[in-house]
DNA sequence: CATGAATGAGGGTTCATTCAT
DNA sequence: AATGAATGAACCCTCATTCAT
């Protein structure tokens, strides 16, 4: 077996766990199986992560690069409830394609939860500021800003819940038709919550 | 220990088996804690259900039953929007004190899924038709029918994707606006559809 | 592999762990290759002892039980020195046909004293007590019965350390030379310590 | 990690490894751990030693250089008697302060002895030699030379017995006392096999 | 029928060692 | 020559399951 150095073995490591999670579900994600999808020795899987659970913490190190690179993106001051659909769009899109990372996402933050509470919470509140972050870029004069952390929140419970139907089914047409109701409902919650103008003129 | 028929050990082996996936997932529900947890010899689990994964999947059966008994309910013609947002609520409510057991609930999901994709489908199918069903009992004349099965569907993700951040957070004014918001989208939306009537007075 | 029960199974462990630990120190003595050594299977070794911490601690209730089948006596009233002296070579002599369980002894006891030194303690006293309630068979009315607990700590001492000796030389003319001399040497001191008895006579 | 010379570390490496046996036993006495305590790279000491097999052995060289060092002394012509009880005195007093190192130096011969068993005889004839050496520095004419060679083995063997229950007990108290007996026991043995002197005068 | 007792297979981890520089 | 990095083999233990009664 070829010697590698760690830190390209880390993320073969990651990327194997994720897909053995997402086939095979926390349970089955023995360190046997990661290191054999990995075609990477077992003894080196504790080099580089010691624990099996420090892997799988890693994992979410690896999943807020990337997600950084899949780049969400929000029209500036398209409007509040404009971006939130849009956002959900590109959520439910993202999930599409990659539905086993976000299944072996899901699983494994209720691992996280379990392992340490406080990293859950801090892990979920990453996601929420981050969609807070986006959302804020399509803020318009008009837009409640009080609506920004409610609708953050919003969008991170309906795209978690759209990960098991789209699973179950891996109906595009179910899934876009969902996700559609939700995204219009959304816009229109903002829009009907717009702050009346003041106009200059008089 | 009592010896017991196998029927009425089958209730105390899923109940407890519930317990310990909810406190220790589907990756530490070992058949050993599940009996202890039982009271009653592990032996027997394997001569009432043969199989670990038989008992997993008998879960369904008592969970389908006694969802039944939680009795969501949907006043008769408040409105489909009226409805969504009620129900939504109710199961939010539901998972606040059942926190536990929903969090199992999702987890086994996701084991079914990866164990027999077409069972994932049934049971969802079936959570689907229920809510299909409450929503259909909110009706009024000029809502729009093509409407119900989009929002059973839209619910169904809703309610799934709040567990992950009731457990994570535990905060009953984080959850109870989150829900608000999403509960008032669907409202508007489904208000925002309503089908104009045609009086009949001429 | 035959099963079975595990009461016969525990002395086939105790058995073949004192032969390994023997044979390798307590530094070999693993767990398969005690399992092999008992032709039984390393599963079964868990589900008799538990631990393997336990199984060592077990030998040493084995090792009481065996040492009182193995019978030293002392001849009532042949005087204390006389008796130091007979239960010096009898315990010789119970090293030179059964040096690899003494071996195993000696390794096991530091491996208990790191372990759990109250263990160690309890240990050495039961033993030291085994030595006293024999040497105190040997009093005779001008024996100094102040001598008896420091003989038997001194027997004790003597007796672990001819163990090294044995093992490294396996010569019986300077095993029996070497204790010949050290019981001797006692047997004088005991002689030495009498307690002049004032005659009835005058 | 600063690079050193071999030659350098060996003796860092074979300290380590003393201290880490006694600590934690042949068992726990890891290349990691002894080279953490030796703070010195882990490649570095099988570079040294190539084997751990062979720093053990190693371990008996720097001993043999060590106790000539500890100065065990016997003063001329006090007596064969004397000699052999201030030796006993002497070693005891030595372990009390270097129980530590007592008790690895005899763990580690049960390791070398079970490795090579001619080393074994090797290393503790060294020992032997040298307290008989000892012993007959103590010799005055009416000595019976015949003595020193067994003596020195009653020595050595009980010395090595005081090792365990010193390290049982701690108790100096207990320790004075037993060394006391076997130290006066030793003495009157010698006196008594003195050789009359036929004097010149007639 | 129901269960205490027993086990083959596999779990995560750590070991002494070797490679590559 | 000396060492950070990497690994095959083996560690102890627990798993779901089956046997024997």
């Amino acid at each position: 077996m070829a010697r590698l150095p760690a830190g390209q073995r880390r993320e073969d490591y990651i990327t194997a766990a994720v897909q053995i999670i997402a086939e095979r579900g926390v349970h089955g994600a023995t360190t046997r199986r990661i290191a054999e999808r990995a075609q990477a020795p077992l003894a080196s899987l504790h080099y580089c992560f010691h624990t099996k659970e420090e892997l799988f913490l890693a994992i979410y190190d690896d999943m807020a690069a990337s997600q950084m690179r899949d780049g969400f993106h929000v029209r500036e001051g398209s409007g509040l409830g404009r971006a939130a659909a849009a956002l959900l769009r590109q959520i439910a899109a993202w999930f599409a394609t990659e539905d086993v990372y976000a299944q072996a996402q899901l699983e494994l933050f209720f691992w996280v939860l379990r392992q340490d509470s406080d990293l859950g919470k801090q892990v979920y509140q990453v996601h929420l500021d981050r969609l807070e972050g986006l959302l804020r870029q399509g803020l318009r004069p008009d837009d409640d800003v009080k609506l920004v952390e409610v609708l953050a929140r919003a969008l991170a419970s309906v795209a978690d819940g759209l990960v098991p139907q789209w699973l179950t089914f891996k109906d595009p047409v179910m899934r876009d038709t969902t996700v559609d109701v939700i995204a219009e409902s959304l816009e229109r919650l903002a829009d009907a919550h717009r702050i009346p103008q003041t106009t200059a003129a008089g």
